[in-house]
DNA sequence: ACCCAGGCGTTCT
DNA sequence: AGAACGCATGGG
């Protein structure tokens, strides 16, 4: 008998305890800044980067637009990929200025799944950012889905389907839509791959799968 | 000197 | 539809 998504979360919460502010940013496009930088790289060079925008003061659309492409690719550089995500953070800014006066949290007065399909149509913008900008910049019942995500899944044997879709609807139907529990269990899996496990595909020394291996077995 | 890091877009088969 | 590849820097 497999454990259940709301199971494993729960493993993960007596283990690690409720993470608070793991996302933390000082607005919402700060956060869907850092949903860009973190593609592929570290989240230190992105704290670095974003610091470093910060201090030019250009953490927002207009001053981002207006500061242009040169100088946010200096800005950014230690994030790698820096001429690219230069690009994506104008079209980003561009895009908010433009559809919601410059606030992104003006975003929030349109259903969610009209704006994952408007963050999809932006270059740059995947589904692990979309849902990381809706889940975290908006507060939007939006599950991430992760290489921490289908990493954990596998190691643990937990079969949600194949592709990235029918993973991220199996966590928000086991959290009924529920921002909050969504958030929390990514937010955990996160910490945990990255505090014990990292990139072994099967972590003999783990804690957590070693307690869920005895749950399983104690269910049958 | 490798290998990986909280992807995405383009360009092939 | 899916695989391969480029993007580019920083840290272990």
């Amino acid at each position: 008998m497999a454990l259940s998504i709301s199971e494993v979360a729960l493993l993960l919460e007596q283990e690690y305890g409720s993470p608070v502010g793991w996302w933390s940013a000082e607005t919402p496009f700060e956060v869907a800044v850092g949903a860009i930088l973190t593609q592929r790289t570290s989240w230190a060079n992105v704290e670095s980067s974003i610091d470093a925008l910060k201090r030019e003061g250009l953490l927002t659309p207009s001053r981002l637009v207006d500061a242009g492409g040169a100088k946010v690719e200096m800005l950014v550089r230690r994030t790698g990929f820096y001429r690219q995500k230069s690009k994506y953070l104008l079209e980003l800014a561009s895009y908010v200025q433009d559809e919601y006066g410059g606030d992104l949290l003006n975003m929030s007065r349109r259903p969610q799944y009209q704006l994952r399909e408007e963050l999809l149509k932006l270059r740059g913008v995947g589904p692990e950012t979309a849902d990381s900008i809706l889940l975290y910049a908006l507060s939007m019942p939006s599950f991430v889905v992760d290489a921490y995500t289908t990493r954990f899944l596998a190691r643990l044997g937990l079969d949600l389907g194949q592709g990235y879709d029918s993973i991220k609807q199996s966590f928000e139907s086991a959290f009924e839509n529920d921002s909050a529990r969504l958030s929390k269990a990514h937010a955990l899996i996160v910490i945990h791959c990255k505090s014990r496990c990292r990139t072994i595909p099967v972590c003999n020394g783990c804690p957590l799968l070693c307690s869920c291996r005895l749950e399983a077995e104690q269910k049958e």
